[in-house]
DNA sequence: GTGATTGCAAATCTTTTGCACTAAA
DNA sequence: TTTAGTGCAAAAGATTTGCAATCAC
């Protein structure tokens, strides 16, 4: 049974880390646990370190990006483009879409059977798919 | 009836131009014939200036970033993301979608009516759906 | 200890901008 | 003429990298 004032024990995140051969440092605890204690799912490098900064851990911002960078690789994060002036990671790595905010930076998931694509013609000669990404580009009514 | 000997003749992309409300200047012309006149689709800005350069075109950098924008703008082209280290730019402005090759930056394109959006959320409040973008993102098999 | 990780600042890369000059109407 | 467009070089952002200092094991 969890513990009573324990929403997500530390040992959860530093496991995470530890399964994914990452070393636990202090700084790669203190950012996991914002990306993955509830907060939001979609960050930026910018965004991420600011949350730091105001949640007073001392971390760069090239480490954020070196950790961002090394989550994904690890697959505890997907990179998703969505903007070619900034990079977005989302810590929903399971199968799903998203509508994007232009005029606000926002994302807001759309779940992965929302959308079905069909008939698709075969990729390239010498290619496999790797992911379908779509993209719903809403704006201010 | 067409004359022999121009599969494109100079006006039509002279035409497109006024049309689209742009001064036909001397690098406008040059660069609307290299993108619409049977040329790639899908070009960065990088790869335009290299092009042009290549056929002796003398343009700078900062005038094909300006053009694409314009052309952008003007209806002429759509810019794609796909990579968040660079803009695409397509020819192709009709409805459809991408296959993009990360290891060699390639795109290909996909008809619009070979993907079926269905039963897609209620976009966030207050917004309306501007555009629909599909990537396939393939890789060497 | 010792090898991985961090922080900082500098470097890099793409894209934008300011401004004097040039060309289209 | 008059105003829009161009080129250049410098600026601006986002991201990366080199290297000495620091930390996990």
């Amino acid at each position: 049974m969890e513990p009573i004032n324990r929403t997500r024990p530390y040992s959860q995140v530093l496991d995470r880390l530890r399964a994914a051969g990452l070393r636990p440092t202090r700084q790669r605890l203190a950012l996991a646990k914002l990306l993955f204690d509830g907060g939001d799912c979609h960050v930026t490098a910018e965004s991420l370190h600011s949350r730091a900064t105001a949640a007073n851990i001392r971390v760069s911002l090239a480490t954020v990006y070196n950790t961002l960078h090394q989550f994904t690789v690890s697959g505890l994060l997907r990179e998703i483009v969505v903007d070619a002036a900034r990079s977005y990671f989302d810590t929903n790595i399971t199968d799903h879409h998203h509508f994007y905010l232009e005029s606000s930076g926002r994302l807001e998931d759309i779940p992965g059977d929302r959308i079905v694509v069909a008939n698709l013609p075969a990729p390239p000669a010498g290619t496999s798919i790797r992911r379908i990404d779509v993209v719903v580009r809403v704006s201010e009514k």
